[in-house]
DNA sequence: CGCTATTTTGAAAGGGCTCAAGAGTAGTGG
DNA sequence: CCACTACTCTTGAGCCCTTTCAAAATAGCG
């Protein structure tokens, strides 16, 4: 009902104005696709923040350099997702392509005319954002009290939900990114990534692929690794009881 | 010049159209104020996301808690703040009141309605949103690869610019939380949180104020507590090195 | 096939957590 | 006003998980 499939989309452009658009990827189709190889950066934290990107393909990562050097990945960007949408003078993070990658951009101005003349777009935008903020928390959660393997099994869950919706028949995930990546963004190191993943296999979680080794890997019990990632998403049957007084032990 | 004073405000309405407002502020200034005792509930996370709130007086913790039980701080809101702006149907989080707080609110029909006719009002939530945004990011880096002591001082560096910003003249902060939400909201332990502060103080960023003991901390070296928050705010000045490649050691 | 980059594995150390108890603070009622 | 109780905060000791440092194994590439 709200993914505007082609036909949906065909169908309502009859009743808006021509040179509107009914759906942001509708903005974004008449721009030209450009292309980035892996590492080739898109912009950086602190420029002016002049383009808005829809990933058409490939991958993205957003991120931080903090002074000591060390690297934060805020997150990682798919074919469909869009970048720089809940942002104001200057972009608040760097962004950059994991593999090769092409995306298509509009310039703020572009972008701002356009969800100002439909506010249709602009519910779609701030939908986004809003996916944005809860994405934003559901990382605060992970990286506040979850353990290296919660972690990682949140981690793998999510990609693989994403793989389901994209209608992928076998329990597999592609992995794009890097251990070292994958360790920026869940705030371990790249050998905890690694033992736990190898921790994984040996309890029959995970199986790699001997294909495109390590960067594809088979889920064996996809129950379990929901149950590891310990998310319970939310713990809705005990919202009502209030009064909860801080955290009851534990880190 | 972006505070809208009680004077410009009034001078600014006399061209506004009279069902309009010129800020957010405007908008909420008509509604009732509603109190809210400490731990009293303003909303769960999951409910209906009817209202949007500005706090009046006092201070709001924003959290969620996750199915062990435990509880994750993901801001404070103090006097002038607006929760719920970047939502979709339902509350990404919980909101109660930290101590005795006054807040005003208005529906989500009035608040959209508000903004749908202004453009000067959209700009005004856009910007809030863009720096709800930033605090999460924030946050992200700081529970990524931050250490108890590092926290501890951002945390407090946060709130002594926020409080310099007020117009407070000596270097004291007021604390309205209690130690285990601070600590929830670190990602630390009550203990760790209380270890910190008493090292703090044997170096003498610190000293207790014996008046409201504990929760009325006066910094006696705010140089060095800005040095140990290690923000160093962006390392804007390696902006432009290219090709990073990963964090290099450590986390 | 040899070189380099990435990943894995091992051993040791450390920082924050856990458990436990003590000290300080606030609220209540005699 | 002070004793009593409940609660928050602090301090201590030991442990565990993750990090650190180091080296081997594997993958990628010319």
């Amino acid at each position: 009902m709200y993914i505007a499939s082609e036909h949906t989309a065909h169908f309502t452009r009859k009743h808006a104005p021509s040179d509107g658009a009914n759906c942001l990827r509708d903005l974004f189709s008449k721009q030209p696709v450009e292309h980035r190889s892996g590492n080739r950066s898109l912009f950086l934290e602190g420029d002016e923040a002049a383009h808005v990107f829809q990933v058409v393909e490939g991958t993205l990562r957003i991120f931080k350099i903090i002074s000591d050097g060390r690297r934060v990945i805020t997150g990682f960007l798919y074919a469909g997702d869009i970048v720089g949408i809940s942002l104001g003078k200057r972009y608040l993070y760097s962004a950059d392509a994991v593999s090769s990658t092409t995306v298509r951009r509009l310039t703020r101005n572009q972008f701002d005319s356009g969800i100002d003349e439909s506010p249709r777009l602009r519910t779609e935008v701030s939908a986004l954002v809003s996916d944005e903020m809860a994405a934003a928390q559901d990382q605060m959660v992970l990286l506040s009290c979850k353990s290296a393997e919660e972690r990682m099994c949140s981690f793998l869950l999510k990609l693989l939900k994403k793989s389901e919706l994209l209608g992928e028949r076998r329990l597999s995930i592609e992995l794009p990114m890097s251990r070292q990546d994958i360790a920026d963004y869940l705030g371990l190191t790249i050998e905890t990534v690694s033992r736990t993943i190898t921790k994984l296999i040996n309890k029959r979680v995970l199986r790699i692929e001997n294909a495109v080794a390590r960067h594809s890997i088979s889920v064996e019990r996809p129950v379990l690794l929901a149950q590891l990632a310990g998310d319970d998403d939310d713990c809705s049957d005990m919202r009502h009881d209030l009064v909860v007084q801080g955290s009851q032990r534990r880190h």
